[in-house]
DNA sequence: GGGAGTTTGCGAAACGTTTCGGAAGATCAT
DNA sequence: ATGATCTTCCGAAACGTTTCGCAAACTCCC
């Protein structure tokens, strides 16, 4: 087995206190050869902290909790998650956090979920867009745990990042309507998912600065996936009055709703436009290229990896937790068929 | 701060060890009655048992700990590693095992690597990828923690899970052979990884088989990135004597390889025809699709951590750890120009 | 009623650190 | 020489669990 302070100690007649003094340098000093000689024997012995018991003592892991949303399998696949976890590890990287990663996420286990905040492993917790079913929320307040979340419900008492929905939405939708379009349909997210609501929200408003009619049919629900965009698409283009635009709520229902028109032999951007949002990797990549709106989301998940270290130190984090969206142009939207 | 099993002890006046016995059911046993008080309290208090104290008096922590590959910065964002991450947290939340991902990528501190093998917080290391110049080779060895690997060098000792390279890239080859491509060039990955090593040796052995004489100028170098696949295929592209196919040792370079076509006026597939390998889930949505070698990434995240769970429980992993590949035939694939 | 066996439950050690209190010795100014 | 201050370093407590050894109190059978 691996060597202990206590070994150290031994061999050279000394007690742990001095060892430990010595191998971190702190809090009281030893003298320089002492501290020499307790280096050389740590190394000869290839002796390695013990970061638990440590843990136990000082209450400090330097390890950050990470909660992914949702209970479905594969949620790793989606590029939002991606684009978070993706910024997530790389601050915490920079500011010397592990990252334990909460991976029971099957509804019973969710319960457990609040232990993760106190059973010593982290230091705080990270919540990726919880829902609004999910206990998340009083589990956070009841435990004096730091967290912070990235777009999720508010919650009294806890920072929230996220991407400025409404900007984002509103240029998206007055690019459709500068080019021309009218006939402006919607597909919204998982309605469990702040993103989603406010987006939806957005849109309706939107549509009420313009004066244009609120349509009820217009407006299709995707889960946030493929294939809940491909299906809303179908409905869309089976309307008796079609939209001649698309605003989806995301990239990956874009891209549903892409292969749809497709499918139903609609042409892009001739005949429909769309825009998606979130503006992940795919996107540039689909063929034709997707009108979308970025979000920095990996930017998002630095920011709060970042506030969250300075709330573990007791400090108040004052960078802003809304982040700007941009509009990208790119070739999935034109004027609409009857202007050209 | 949280209650312990001491507050509990107290409040019923029992002692603490009949109290961890109530709580966790084992190894004695209590009376019914006395146990259920103890349940009692410990719901009342709000009782959370610290998993640290727990680990260091049980040396089992029921954490995995994840170690990415190399050193910069957004490794997060390549599919192969998201897919590997994706397989390897799903099948630990199955297990019920939490995943502690190791963020300090720099180089300096990727020597620190070792201590997380045998710093308590985790039972055993999954090692994504380990490239060559990787220490991870001796300090897997020194420590005798449980440790697996996927697609990384072979090391003696260490269970290495990865894709049948052979299989996969004579599938690929194979299939171009039969459309009648004679001359096909490679764009190889960064050669200090496994993978992109066995991957161009395939392709050699498969001219050999073939008797298509090897051409160094007909190899590329795209380091695995979409920007690499572009600029090894310009080259291609440039010489006197192009090829009339390219097989791309990942997908991404086979995506930079299909924009570099496009940008050099050459139409995909019919003046030049790519195949790609993994079957990224961008591949099937870029114009054309890309043909591509399937590696079932997810499955062997998930199985690694099957693996590797066995090794923490003493019991022999007997899961084969070569997975097999598969031809997934689309449209970035056709007969070269002069046999139309 | 006496031993064997079972049930119940207490106390304490152990895990590997960090850090505090304080003791012993050295240094120095007066 | 005397106290004051500084240096050096030891012993021990603490963190919150798990689990072992042991003892007391029951139960049961002959």
């Amino acid at each position: 087995m691996g060597s202990t302070i206590k070994d150290i100690a031994e061999r050279l007649n000394i007690s742990v206190s001095t060892v430990s003094y010595a191998l971190n340098g702190g809090p009281r000093r030893v003298p320089d050869d002492v501290r020499a000689r307790v280096l050389a024997v740590a190394k000869e012995l290839d002796y390695r902290p013990n970061r638990v018991a440590r843990a136990m003592v000082t209450g400090r892991s330097d390890t950050i909790g990470v909660v992914p949303p949702e209970v479905s399998e594969d949620v790793f696949l989606s590029p939002y998650l991606h684009l978070a976890l993706n910024g997530v590890f790389n601050e915490a990287g920079r500011q010397h956090q592990d990252v334990l990663l909460f991976t029971r996420c099957s509804e019973t286990e969710r319960e457990e979920m609040a232990s993760i905040l106190v059973d010593g492993r982290v230091d705080g917790v990270i919540f990726i867009a919880p829902h609004f079913s999910e206990k998340a929320v009083e589990l956070a307040m009841s435990t004096h745990a730091p967290c912070v979340s990235i777009s999720g419900v508010p919650v009294e008492g806890v920072l929230t990042f996220c991407v400025d929905n409404e900007a984002g939405v509103a240029m998206a939708l007055q690019h459709l309507y500068d080019l021309g379009h009218r006939k402006i349909a919607h597909i919204a997210g998982r309605l469990d998912m702040q993103d989603a609501i406010v987006r939806l929200q957005s849109y309706q408003a939107f549509l009420r600065s313009k004066r244009i009619p609120y349509r009820e049919e217009w407006v299709g629900m995707g889960q946030f996936m493929i294939e809940g965009g491909r299906r809303a698409m179908n409905a869309l283009l089976s309307l008796p009055e079609p939209p001649t635009a698309v605003f989806c709520a995301n990239d990956e229902m874009a891209i549903g709703a892409l292969m749809e028109a497709y499918a139903c032999n609609r042409k892009v951007p001739d005949d429909i436009s769309i825009v998606g949002f979130d503006n992940s990797p795919g996107t540039a990549h689909v063929y034709p290229t997707i009108t979308t709106v970025a979000q920095p989301i990996s930017d998002l998940g630095a920011a709060a990896v970042r506030a969250l270290k300075q709330l573990i130190e007791n400090t108040e984090p004052e960078e802003s937790p809304i982040f700007p969206a941009q509009l990208i142009v790119r070739a999935s939207t034109s004027r609409p068929m009857e202007h050209k």
